[in-house]
DNA sequence: AATGAATGAGCATTCATTCAT
DNA sequence: CATGAATGAATGCTCATTCAT
């Protein structure tokens, strides 16, 4: 009776020779997974790619699908610790300027290797949707919903939770749409600001949220 | 050895009986893909669900990629079917209108079998990348830019390829998740208002489309 | 989830073509597992030496451990098959006969294969404890007590049970260790007699069974 | 690419040290031996309960096959010792004491870690037909036979080699199942008792061994 | 000596596809 | 045209064994 979890990695590795090889081996199936998909990467070829045996691969990774986890789990923590220092709750004294970092963040998040990202978050069976993944999800919108409703008012009553809802797909799809079809203009200011007036034009509050000098447009 | 294009249909089933074959097939592989994902969905499976051996499955469709791909191919001519009326180059009278039905045109086109949907779109290798995809996105995008170059003007200087291309994806997705993570929302006009204002707020021209009386907001 | 049950053959094979091939399957894996034990025997050995594909094989047989269940299985139920005739309840009038046809049954169950049967009853991990087997082995144990307690009676009190079971073990591994160990002596009357004078001598029921000119020793 | 004879221990440890890692090998796979089967056992596995490294193991056993030899051979040895005193060739005076004895280090042969013995003598590979055992085996038979012809004489003309061989399967046999099958009945008087009943019965010689009172039974 | 990371042949099993009937 | 038996390359994974440290 082997009762594993199967998306645990095998050991901590603590001596150099096998930290190398763990970070050799994540490379190599970051590589493959990009080049083949999940279903078409073999834990062999990402042996060889890596210049490990493949038994050497199980002795870190007790399966392909822990050594995927590993992957998406490296993601996930990544792009919390990019999105979450935005997100804490706080007065918003110029909402432009806040929602144009937050997309600069979630551009930030999105541009680094979105193939493999591709690959992980879509084709990976249930791994994608692991604990992990599901918590951050969660925990952004609570944050934005967080956000918005301590700054915002609107003109007509509005459902929040959907605001919100759409507004994180919107924007979320949008950079990854980008950073997959239009790679080139990752890095543009006009792909920020023209986020950045999806975001307000959506939200459009009643009033300016800063005092200062009349705007034509709110 | 694959020697033939593995995505063409084998031949183009002119009786009567055999058009039935067919469609029974397709019906049975869009179940088998639904509840079994793509690399799950073994053609054994679908000739039994089909009711059809497998030798007969293999008179139709030369591979399970050609088969897949039938399906793909049908799913996109009918979301154009649906939203190429909508995107007759045409002058725009009430703009606000003419997002509001578009969106929901948009609804409608991903509201039908969203698993399906889902594992063709996602999961499905390459497949999803077909020529006949590329083609219906690029018509809709340009479709798209045909109907606002035409009757947007916006107060500062856009990149309207840009826009067409942010709105496009913000829209498409926003929908896709609604329908796959809050199916309840479809239908009700809420999601419908939502999305117009997320379109009419992005787009945001200077002056009102149409004459009429002053508007507070444009 | 598959949960079929793994020692359960795949299919009931209807036609001639299947049929022969399941045979030749049987045959090849009790070739190789005489020769290679069970642990050593491969899927791939079998499938060769049957002349038929590993595909083939999967075929008719989920497992190896349902191919091996097979071929138990036909084992048991030959013996069986052999030995309950003799062994349905009935009034003994000649003891000495009675016993000296069992030891000849006995000698045929196990002259047949032992070296398979020796791989099959020890080596095949649980499936040598099949159900099938259990029951075998009870029912032949209870009908040899039932024999014998309608027809003996011992000079000193013994426990019948104990007897049997020893009478049991001590007859089969006799019959079992000169089938592997001294196979020439097999269909000799030689051993056949010292068989039954082993049981006989055991029993040592008080009185002559039947009536008939005084014996020097009952 | 096994060139040394692989059942050979890799050497003779004369310092303490060693002595002491090789019995905590050996104590580890006999534990790991009977919990988990001849297959089913991992040189890991026995390397890790044992407390030493998997480098070490190799180190006193050239193989996993050797280390089970070891095991064997010292079985064998423990039995030889405990039935060699009684097997002396030597003038018999009262035959039914001595079997009750011989019966009685039979059962303390078989009775210590019957799971093992299990293991070691049914389903390790070939091992069980190591030189050793070969030698043991046919010596009893040999001590057997030697103390019967020079002590009896049968009331017919019997062939003694095949008298002793069935014998000692027979009682052997008896013993073993009792210890496997029916363990709570080893250190039963009644136990012995049926079992020297079986011998003597079947032995049966014509006249009493000894002078003495006349016995309704001989 | 001791360690444990590394090795890689080998295994049971699956499934898209072919082709004789 | 239909059938389904047959095919076999390919996969994830194990474990006895080696060898650099």
């Amino acid at each position: 009776m082997r009762v594993r979890n199967p998306a645990a990695p095998r050991k901590r590795p603590r001596q150099e020779r096998s930290k190398a090889t763990v970070e050799v081996i994540l490379e190599a199936a970051a590589h493959v997974l990009v080049s083949s998909g999940y279903e078409g990467t073999t834990t062999k070829q990402v042996a060889e790619r890596a210049g490990v045996s493949i038994g050497s691969l199980y002795q870190y990774f007790p399966s392909k699908e822990a050594l995927v986890a590993m992957l998406v789990e490296r993601l996930h923590q990544r792009a919390l610790a990019i999105l979450s220092d935005k997100l804490v709750p706080h007065p918003i004294t110029d909402l432009e300027q806040e929602v144009r970092e937050l997309v600069r963040a979630l551009v930030d998040v999105y541009a680094v290797n979105p193939s493999l990202q591709r690959v992980l978050l879509e084709q990976a069976p249930r791994i994608g949707r692991l604990q992990v993944v599901q918590e951050i999800e969660a925990r952004v919108e609570s944050l934005v919903q967080g956000v918005l409703s301590q700054n915002l008012e609107f003109e007509r009553p509005r459902n929040l939770g959907l605001v919100v809802f759409i507004i994180i797909r919107a924007l979320r799809s949008a950079v990854w749409a980008t950073v997959v079809e239009r790679p080139e203009l990752i890095g543009a200011p006009e792909l920020v600001e023209e986020l950045t007036a999806l975001a307000l034009g959506y939200l459009r509050p009643r009033r300016p949220l800063v005092p200062g000098p009349v705007r034509a447009e709110p």
